[in-house]
RNA sequence: GCGGGUGUGGUGGAAUUGGUAGACACGCUAGACUUAGGAUCUAGUGCCGCGAGGCGUGGGGGUUCGAGUCCCUCCACCCGCACCA
């Protein structure tokens, strides 16, 4: 929808009231909202489910209407304030503003009325102004007695609570905006001296002008307030939920459809078991039926049933499947049902489940809801669908930029470059009836700037080098300013040609379509930001930032005769920025293309090296290369002089270090999900490697296996080269084996004074008193204790040595 | 406005319980080799300083022998919700 009309065919979009099928989410509400404290997710995650179930406690209450027989149910969290209800608010849709609004006030309420229905929701958001309108009617406070008078607002909306509200001016801020515009009455009846610096919504403070609440404070007041309101029968105490029921009808084609039928009378019924599973009918018509309903209501053949029922002809939406796939993958198979008991109780729930944070409210807490519904019916045998759940970050494109000059570059770099040169000029100077851009009196020199279709004008009016006083003219184009920027000498020389009296303006025949772009380093350097126009480039013209000014004029006919203003080196810098990966702003890169250059192995090892799993960060085509030379490296550890080679010899201790190392250290990142210092690990034990000149095979085999999940082809295929006979992904996976690991000796670092100053081996088994001695020692510590007292030494052993002096 | 999160070199990021900040990689600089190629190899690379040394994890303050990490406070950016009574 835009501008009121559909956006494909620009058909009038209207609202409409429609019977449709929903499913009662609110009825799970208090579980989804508790259950999130047994379930593994993220905070981010947590807090958004949780408000956006939305749930509060309060009371709802009645007030009567003066001279009515109606009452006015409100919904309410703070019923200690009722007695600094001046006023009552209902929403414009309220059922009441017919009935209660008073002849005088009619033509009020009806303005207000078409003005609030004209507001689009976007308008009532993104403006909030204090509007509103009085109906005449008053109501009854039924603690204070006094008659309050009934408005509508705007800010009362009918799908919260019940769509109307008591109003306490001296303790809700939206109340106290609403009181002060239209004059209403506000008494205070919180006290919060008591709390500095608390706010209107803080519930805090001592209850004052309440009668028997005086003295409360208002958590207890709260309680005592509920209390009376139902031994008053006037109301009862409530919770309240943001979250709505999930409306699950679409009148589209595509989406299961409903098992269910209408009898004679309209009534609903279910199919019988044996007629399902219900498909869709094969249809070429999927045009909407009449009056808004599905295109199956087309289908009157498949519609009308012989027994006189009809088909329900909506179709339910993408989360009816989307609600629990998972479920079905656990027994995909089964004809009889969406998994036997036997399956649901073997594979219990989903372990972990990676998805992004946009399925937040929606996804995330639908399959959570029909999981629940589904283990009260005894289907499956756990709570909650998704134990544990991480959010992946999104790979963002970086965009580059190119700096096309506008008109107002020329001129002022003009002037700058002059300057420079110190060539005096007057600007804006006038002759013969109109304005020079710039003009040298004492030689009757007139310069005027010009691009594109101005100067393609003045080239087509041919006006003469010389006016009829004498002046002369010199045209200079905006792109030459650009082309010489680094280059001025040779305007110069034109400049001084034209004072001596030659004009030569003939190569500005085809200036005018030659756009000019600046490069980013001289945009900046020069702060030329504000008279250029920065353009998306395609990123796969660019390398490194540099842009490949051919390629690039032959990227769009428009930039074919593009000119560039280069930084000093000759290079067109771009600018560059990290968005999201767009069509519009060209910075898409294909993963085919990677794949195909790089291989997936390196493709994929590069995604986790990029960063955190759950960050979002810039895709960087260049990083790549740092991957692909692991890949190379690892590779090479297998070949000598690019024979196949591997050494059966036993390996060394430092070897072992490395392997066991790095089994320990990936198998730990696994467990957290930290594949980035994974992949930072295999290169360090390669780079290891590779100085070490080891290609002994048990170190290699290994390692090997200890890479398959990162690189599986490439490990595959070596793992085959090592002569294995089965797939290195069945091969038993590495356990570190810490006796590898031990060091004779270790290197500590001393501090003075919390300052590293020096560091030292010292046995692995040497004790603290050892150590503390030995420091003292140490070269290039001797120095910093000269003329001062040792007052501590702290020995942390293994770790390091700080000696406090003073 | 409310809620959640993040701030570390030129860049992506590492530092798992308070213990050598900047691993690993990109980029950059210099050199080697070379059919000069966006290949490969070697060395260097937080900032300031000739040096000794000083400074340094968004800013300010605190706790501690020791703080990127803990506490207080301020700032910036990102995400979600948004008149929810």
């Amino acid at each position: 929808v835009k501008d009121g009309v559909s956006e494909r065919g620009g058909y009038p979009v209207v609202q409409k009231a429609m019977p449709q099928w929903n499913l009662r989410i609110t009825a799970y509400a208090d579980r989804l909202l508790y259950d999130l404290e047994t379930i593994e997710w993220s905070n981010a995650l947590k807090t958004m489910q949780s408000n956006w179930i939305g749930r509060s406690t309060g009371a709802q209450l009645f007030f009567e209407v003066d001279g009515h027989d109606e009452k006015i149910e409100i919904y309410t969290t703070r019923p200690d304030t009722i007695f600094g209800a001046t006023y009552m608010v209902l929403a414009p849709e309220h059922e009441l503003v017919t009935k209660l609004t008073t002849a005088e006030q009619q033509k009020d309420i009806d303005d207000y009325l078409a003005y609030s229905q004209a507001r689009s929701e976007i308008d009532r958001m993104s403006d909030k102004q204090v509007t509103g309108a009085f109906t005449g009617a008053y109501a009854i406070n039924p603690f204070t007695d006094k008659k309050i008078p009934i408005w509508i607002a705007e800010y009362v909306l009918i799908s919260y609570g019940t769509g109307a509200i008591m109003a306490v001016p001296s303790d809700d801020e939206r109340d106290q905006r609403f009181a002060k515009k239209f004059g209403l009455e506000i008494i205070p009846v919180v006290d919060k001296s008591d709390y500095p610096g608390a706010t209107l919504d803080d519930k805090v403070g001592k209850i004052i002008n309440s009668d028997f609440l005086n003295g409360m404070e208002v958590k207890e007041a709260i309680l005592a307030m509920n209390e009376k309101i139902e031994e008053m029968g006037i109301g009862t105490a409530k919770v309240n939920y943001k979250l709505r029921d999930a409306g699950f009808s679409r009148q589209r084609y595509w989406g299961e459809p409903f098992p269910i039928v209408y009898d004679e009378n309209g009534f609903a019924e279910t199919l019988a078991v044996e007629d399902l599973p219900l498909e869709l009918p094969e249809t070429e018509d999927f045009k909407p039926g009449k009056g808004g309903k599905s295109p199956l209501s087309r289908l009157e053949d498949w519609v009308n049933l012989e027994n006189g029922y009809t088909r329900e002809t909506d179709t339910m939406p993408a989360v009816a499947g989307s609600s629990w796939y998972y479920l079905r993958y656990m027994n995909p198979n089964n004809p009889d049902t969406f998994a036997s008991p036997a399956a649901v109780t073997y594979w219990q729930d989903v372990d972990l489940y990676v998805g992004g944070a946009e399925h937040a409210v929606a996804h995330l807490m639908y399959a959570r809801f029909w999981h629940k519904f589904l283990y009260d019916m005894g289907l499956v045998p756990t709570n909650e669908p998704f134990k544990k759940l991480v959010n992946q970050g999104m790979i963002q494109g970086r965009s580059n930029f190119v700096y096309r000059a506008n008109e107002q570059f020329a001129e002022k770099s003009f002037k700058e470059k002059l300057k420079e040169y110190k060539i005096d000029v007057q600007t804006e100077y006038p002759i013969a009836g109109g304005y020079v851009d710039f003009a040298m009196p004492e030689h009757k020199l007139a310069i005027e700037i010009k691009s594109g279709s101005d100067l393609q004008r003045y080239l087509e009016q041919r006006k003469p080098a010389y006016d009829e006083a004498g002046w002369k003219l010199l045209v200079i184009s905006t792109q030459e300013v650009g082309n010489y920027y680094f280059n001025f000498d040779i305007i110069i020389k034109r400049i001084n040609r034209a004072i001596e009296g030659t004009i030569d303006n003939s190569h500005l025949e085809e200036d005018y379509t030659h756009p000019l772009f600046i490069s980013y380093d001289v945009v900046q350097e020069k702060n030329l930001a504000e008279l250029t126009t920065a353009l998306h480039v395609d990123v796969n013209i660019v390398n490194n930032d540099v842009l490949d000014m051919e390629a690039f004029q032959n990227w769009r006919p428009d930039y074919k005769n593009a000119y560039f203003v280069t930084n000093k080196a000759g290079s067109y810098i771009c600018g560059h920025a990290v968005e999201k990966m767009s069509k519009s702003k060209y910075n898409v890169v294909n993963p085919d293309f990677m794949v195909a250059q790089y291989g997936a192995d390196v493709f994929r090892m590069y995604e986790m090296f990029l960063g955190p799993i759950e960050a979002s960060k810039p895709w960087d085509t260049l990083g790549i290369n740092g991957v692909s030379k692991f890949m190379r490296r690892f590779w090479d550890l297998f070949f000598t002089n690019e024979q196949f080679s591997v050494s059966e010899d036993a390996p060394t201790k430092a070897e072992l270090k490395v392997l066991h190392a790095t089994i320990k250290k990936v198998n730990e990142d696994i467990e957290r999900f930290s594949f980035n210092t994974c992949v930072s690990a295999f290169m360090e034990a390669t780079n290891d490697l590779r100085k070490m000149k080891c290609n002994k095979r048990a170190i290699l085999a290994p390692l090997t296996i200890l890479l398959a999940p990162f690189a599986p082809y490439t490990t595959e295929e070596l793992w085959h080269r090592l002569g294995e006979a089965g797939s290195v992904h069945h091969a038993n996976y590495p356990i570190h084996d810490e006796s590898y690991l031990k060091e004779d000796e270790i290197e500590y670092p001393i501090s003075i004074n919390g300052k590293k100053r020096a560091t030292a081996m010292f046995p692995s088994d040497a004790s603290k008193d050892e150590i503390e001695k030995a420091a003292l020692e140490v070269e290039g510590i001797q120095k910093w204790l000269e003329g001062k007292t040792v007052r501590k030494i702290i020995v942390v052993p293994k770790r390091m040595v700080n000696v406090v002096v003073g």
